[in-house]
DNA sequence: CCCCGATAAGTTGTGCACAACTTAATTGTG
DNA sequence: CACAATTAAGTTGTGCACAACTTATCGGGG
């Protein structure tokens, strides 16, 4: 039972280090384009729906960050030029977030980075789609339960 | 081809938000011994060998962080009474590690956290297993590739 | 013995994450 | 309509991560 305290029998040290780890391997690829991780992933969001503009909180609620977050990474990226915030016109509590034709370009140059990412981490295809579908699970059982 | 840019598909997102959800988990639990994560973590090596007062490289090469994130951590944790640091003997460049009375005596209070942790992810015994070791396997082969 | 490269820890600066708080706009209810 | 409760975004403060740099010590070759 005490031998449950050791680092590396801890799921949780494993996911830590494997996601820092990830994170390693796409710096040096995002450094090229001036983007940091956390960017590219707003970014990701973005491009999927390129006509959409997202508040702030449909961000956040993809990515799970709030505006304590969001607020000056997206003044980063706006100040790269690759986003525009506006305020709605409906709810001026509201910003929306859409691509300045920057943003929208930037896509091309990162169609491939997914691949890879994917090589980097020494899986077949099979064992990603497993790994991130269980990973997918974890996270959305922890989110379950922390609404009720 | 142009879908594998969706967020949803990355196993990358995967990992950041189920390593996010995870120490969400933690954070509670932490809270009431007043550690962070990372803290956490440092005292989890420091547990496993108790009179081997490991030097701050030795940290970092376990946990895979350096001088930078480590020497303030470390000052936080001695400013708790955790950890004693003392410049090696021997090799005035080294600063040993050591837990204190308290750090040690800290154990008890965090020996049934491994087990609450496995419970929140909602997988079983043998899911957990093969999770950690998929991800050790991905932590192992990037940094193998770092290192050439 | 001296110096030069290597090593160890710490410092500085940037960018997340997240809690707690503020400000402003909106909505629901009487 | 009035106004209290809610919601949205932003701000502030703390603590990682990490790059780049500094300071101090060590070790080896000339």
């Amino acid at each position: 039972m005490t031998d449950d305290l050791v680092l590396r029998r801890q799921v949780c040290f494993a996911l830590y280090a494997a996601s820092r780890a990830l994170t390693d391997v796409y710096r040096p690829i995002l450094d090229e384009i001036g983007l940091t991780y956390p960017q590219y992933l707003v970014l990701l969001v973005l491009w999927e729906r390129p006509d959409d503009a997202p508040t702030v909180s449909e961000l956040g609620a993809e990515l799970r960050l709030d505006s304590g977050t969001l607020s000056p990474l997206l003044k980063r990226l706006e100040g790269a030029g690759l986003v525009v915030r506006r305020r709605s016109a409906r709810d001026e509590r509201r910003v929306e977030v859409g691509l300045t034709e920057q943003g929208r370009a930037l896509r091309e140059r990162v169609c491939d980075v997914p691949l890879r990412i994917a090589q980097a981490t020494g899986l077949g295809f099979d064992e990603l789609v497993a790994l991130r579908d269980t990973l997918t699970r974890v996270t959305d059982t922890i989110h379950r339960q922390k609404e009720q």
